[in-house]
DNA sequence: CCAAGATAGATGCATTTGCATGTATCACTG
DNA sequence: CAGTGATACATGCAAATGCATCTATCTTGG
């Protein structure tokens, strides 16, 4: 398999994109942590609780939780080990693969991450919704999981 | 000053498309963060090298740097501790405010920026130019700069 | 010009993070 | 089905991070 060389325009491009995707996050993300809500848990462990709650089964292992955190391995069992002693999350052995854990929330967790999401949710539309108009929303969603989709599909580089 | 409370759907559709604006930088991210380039140094302490080779007089201060990073202002500190440590950046007093500081590159500090800069790039244009055509790059990259030109503007909400 | 408050950045200290590695389970091969 | 390598998660330890606080400078009101 060949690849034709990008121009350097194309390039240039797509590091701007990037550039602007990620300075963007950090501007968001920054005025977001801030928010009162995370006083009471902070964003990162909150953004484990919020997956969980968003998941069908309720149940997630480490691993898959791992793929949409920025975070090592070690990072996210410890953070779910705080977790846990603070009696949100529960691991259990995951029935298929007795080297995996599954992580669910407890109802205190449930608790927890629906009155942070509550104030979170309030923050992030007075963030973003008088920053761009729906269509705009609409086509900027569209976009990210379609970059998202590709990234996640493409394997690694061997290099 | 009243605003209108927001329909329910504009804040499901602002969470949304902040939610995934946020997954793709995180899978981005990883992919970028795992790059051959960033065994010599730590890509946040890159992006402080970079953010200063961006600058026309080369020279910024640490506050306006940390407009830019996701880190708090004490860690910023320790972080250029280490660039000046290892030679990369230079502090200086700042001519018109005693208490401020002027960080500014070394000869091996832009070295050093220049080249993690080109394999960089490359892994960017790797990532972002086959998942979006042009047209979509160039819509994701104004969508992005208008809602971080908003968050940069808007006050903190005093609540 | 002085006092009081605000701002820029540095530092002590406890917490969080990542790397390297350890343990246990799984998958595959012969 | 034993042996070998891969995978999932945990853990020791050094490094990075954030909070609270400190020092020094600036700004403002009298």
């Amino acid at each position: 398999m060949t690849t034709t060389a990008p121009s350097s325009s194309a390039v240039r491009l797509a590091a701007e994109t990037w550039e602007s995707l990620f300075r963007s996050q950090v501007a968001v993300m920054r005025r977001l942590q801030a928010g009162q809500a995370f006083k009471k848990l902070p964003i990162k462990e909150y953004d484990v609780l919020f997956t969980l709650s968003r998941c069908p089964t309720g149940k997630l292992r480490l691993n898959e939780i791992n793929d949409h955190v920025l975070l090592s391995q070690s990072s996210l069992s410890r953070l779910v080990d705080r977790l846990e002693k603070r009696g949100l999350v529960e691991r259990s052995i995951a029935p298929d693969d007795g080297r995996g854990i599954l992580l669910g929330l407890t109802a205190a967790g449930h608790e927890l991450q629906k009155e942070i999401g509550r104030e979170h949710v309030r923050d992030i539309a007075e963030l973003v919704a008088p920053a761009l108009t729906a269509e705009e929303q609409r086509e900027l969603l569209r976009l990210t999981e379609k970059l998202q989709a590709f990234v996640a599909h493409k394997q690694p580089r061997e290099s």
